[in-house]
Order: structure tokens, then sequence, then C-alpha cells
DNA sequence: ATACTTGCAAACGCTTTGCGTGTGT
DNA sequence: ACACACGCAAAGCGTTTGCAAGTAT
């Protein structure tokens, strides 16, 4: 079970480009869920001349790869953050935007329960379950 | 306690226009969750010569009156639907974005006890919790 | 009477894409 | 060497908005 998330690119075979490994970079040293430009920033503090166009790229072949899971919280654009992290909950303030992140056990086990109960192992898709794409449960 | 969404609208005071009635009225009829576009198709079978401007403000101006809730699927465009309908979750096939509603009573029990535990009433700010507007628990 | 609403079309913000150049394997 | 990635700028898409004409109260 690889760590890093430029082990986890290199694991799933993608092309590891200079503007990759440091949005990867980016990505691992971000706590919080940047959108697109704010990454874009990140990414360029670190080393610049990266355009958006490749974030954008760059963090859809992330996802697409399960590296990183987008989240939409009502303000019109994606945000990112490491499918890695321990699963959390985003409690979000309606006026500010404000994310408020949290851990609770029941949350996997309720969203493992309903999705068993719903059957969704049936159709073999990706599915998600508030926002949350919906794992097996361990057995 | 009104019942229709006309009535919900009269109800807050709001301005009835003959195309806010129709608006109101394809809504009233759906058990879906459509966006702007589907919404104005049906607005206009029931009477034409509503423009999707009108539309968009006027599901805007429903769901600022809290008798429509805005949601997000990830497909890039917001879906809508009435707020006093029974709470229930969605389940999203991410791949072809199909959505799968189903009711579970854990669900608001444990939303309002995690919305609880994080002290969301301090804030006096309207919150959502995994897309869904957090409202306080009945005691 | 007057403040609010409408349709139209232009503008918006985020994201995607065509193209010619550059680069990892 | 060659398939693929890049930057740039243009286009795409859902949504919002300025304006002049129309409407609810």
């Amino acid at each position: 079970m690889p760590e890093t998330i430029l082990s986890r690119c290199e694991a799933k075979g993608l092309r590891m480009t200079g503007q990759r490994r440091t949005i990867a970079r980016a990505l691992e040293a971000s706590e919080d869920h940047p959108d697109a430009e704010e990454l874009h920033a990140r990414a360029n503090a670190l080393d610049p001349g990266i355009s958006i166009a490749t974030v954008y790229r760059t963090v859809k072949l992330f996802e697409e790869a399960g590296i990183l899971e987008r989240r939409e919280f009502g303000d019109g654009r994606a945000r990112y953050e490491d499918a890695e992290r321990h699963h959390h909950g985003h409690l979000i303030d309606l006026e500010s935007g404000a994310v408020v992140e949290f851990t609770d056990p029941e949350i996997e086990e309720l969203q493992a329960r309903i999705a068993a109960r719903l059957g969704y192992e049936l159709h073999g898709h990706r599915m998600e379950l508030y926002g949350v794409p919906v794992t097996k449960p361990k057995d």
C-alpha cells in the first residue's frame, strides 16, 4: 500500500512529468480542499510556469486514477483532496462557504450499511453517497 | 403549515406572476430532481413562453425563501426539489449520473447528532451536511 | 403609480479543448 | 522515435445580469 501521491501515480503507470510531480507535491502539502485556482497558485509557488490548463488536466487524470477525490460544495467550483486521507465529513456554512471537517466513526458504517441494503454492488459501478465514494465494507 | 408550493409562496409574501405560478406547478408535479433546463421544458409544456432566465431567477428566489432545495450531484448543473418533500438520501452512479433516492431513519438522526456535537447552532448560520440542509432535531 | 418582473442577448466564471511545440519513456 | 504532455488562447457550458418593455399590487 504506497503512501505518497507520487508513488501512487507511479504504481498506476502514469507518465510523470515535472509539472505533474509539482502538482502532486502541492497536493501532498495541502491539508484542506483547494480548488483548481488555489492548487495552481500552490504548485507555481513550488515551481513556476505551470499553466492552469495543466492543473485541470492533471486533477482529472489523478481523479480518474483514484488518487484524488473531486468535491463540490455548492459554490460552483470543484475542490480536490487526496483520496487516501482519512475519510471525513464536511459541514458547510451556506452563507460564508466555510467548510468544517469532522470525522465520525458512525458515518462510514452507516454508508456501508445503506449502500449494501441498496445493492449497489450488483451494478458494478462506482457510486457516491452524500458526496463520498462508496467503498465496500471490510469484513 | 401550508402544503402546496404556491401556497407557501403566498405565505412568504412573494409576488406571484403567471410565470412563477407555472414554474411552481411544474415543480409540484415533479417527483424527481430536474435541472434548470428540464424544469424550463416542463414549465413551458404547461404554459409556453417562459424564458430560461426566468427559470433561473425563480428557482433562486424560491431557494432563498426556503421553498426549494438546490442540489449538486457532480455533473456541473444544479438540480432542484421541493424542500417539503420527505427527506431522503441520494446514491449517485458516478458513471451514468443516475440518482437513486432512498430514505433511512438513521440518516436524519445521525445528521442531527453530528451537527449538535459540532455546535452548529452557535453560529446562527444555515449549514449543510452531506448536501442536505441541517435542521434542528425535534425534541 | 410604482416598484418589481420579464425576455433577450450579452457577459460571466469555471472548465475543457485544438493546435503547434516540447518532453518522458 | 513516438506517443503523449505542455502552454496558449479560444471555445464550451451552466448560470447571471443590464436593459427596455411589461405587470402585479
